[in-house]
DNA sequence: CGTATTTGACCCGCGC
DNA sequence: GCGCGGGTCAAATACG
């Protein structure tokens, strides 16, 4: 869940748009985007809360197994990292400070309960993998294992638009864990 | 001209 | 079998 009024947020991955349908739930369509990536089949639909609007709700499927796409691209990479530090860090902040605020249902965190894998443990960077939720790649840092939440969940979208410091440990927290598997450590120092 | 988006049609699973 | 809802395809279109 991201509190965001724009659908497609960047998250340092490049999205092409494939399908769009209304769902009974929302009045508001929901959205189907696929890694632009050949080799990647992440696939995440992005739809819009009935509840409130200001929210979009990402569900993500699959895994990327490669950083960024604009890497691929050729040139530009490090540009690319310094904008991701800026803006995607900030809209992937949201989605980890979604996870600290107050859910109405904690237990139905988009498929999270079934995190566990079918049956071998599979490497976190097979293409394609059929598990629907990479969003385990998202929490494993502390989104879930914290026992509570901020008091207020304004406190954890305040990350996003606007830390009070340049150093906001929240931020740091995942931000090793979350950026260092889609920008390369090399790339981070420099 | 290449790439991304839009949008109606099509396919599939499920309940009746 | 039929209708419904969700997900995907692909031609048309927009844009840089």
């Amino acid at each position: 869940m991201t509190k965001s009024e724009i659908d497609h947020l960047e998250d340092g991955y490049r999205w092409r748009k494939y399908g769009q349908k209304a769902v009974k739930n929302s009045p508001f369509p929901r959205s189907y985007y696929r890694c632009t990536n050949s080799k990647c089949t992440v696939k995440k639909r992005v739809e819009r809360s009935s509840d409130d609007p200001s929210v979009v709700i990402t569900t993500y499927e699959g895994q990327h197994c490669h950083h960024t796409a604009s890497f691929q691209r050729g040139v530009g990479g490090a540009a690319v990292a310094a904008h991701i530090h800026g803006a995607a860090a900030v809209a992937l902040a949201e989605q980890m400070s979604a996870f600290v605020s107050p859910p109405p249902q904690p237990h139905m965190l988009y498929g999270l309960p079934r995190l566990h894998p079918p049956s071998s443990s599979e490497t976190a960077v097979s293409c394609s993998m059929p598990t629907t939720t990479s969003l385990q790649e998202l929490n494993n840092g502390e989104g879930l294992q914290r026992p509570g939440y901020n008091n207020s969940p304004q406190a954890a979208v305040s990350i996003a638009q606007g830390p009070p410091s340049p150093s906001v440990p929240p931020a740091v927290s995942f931000d090793k864990g979350l950026l260092d598997d889609i920008v390369p450590p090399g790339v981070r120092l420099g």
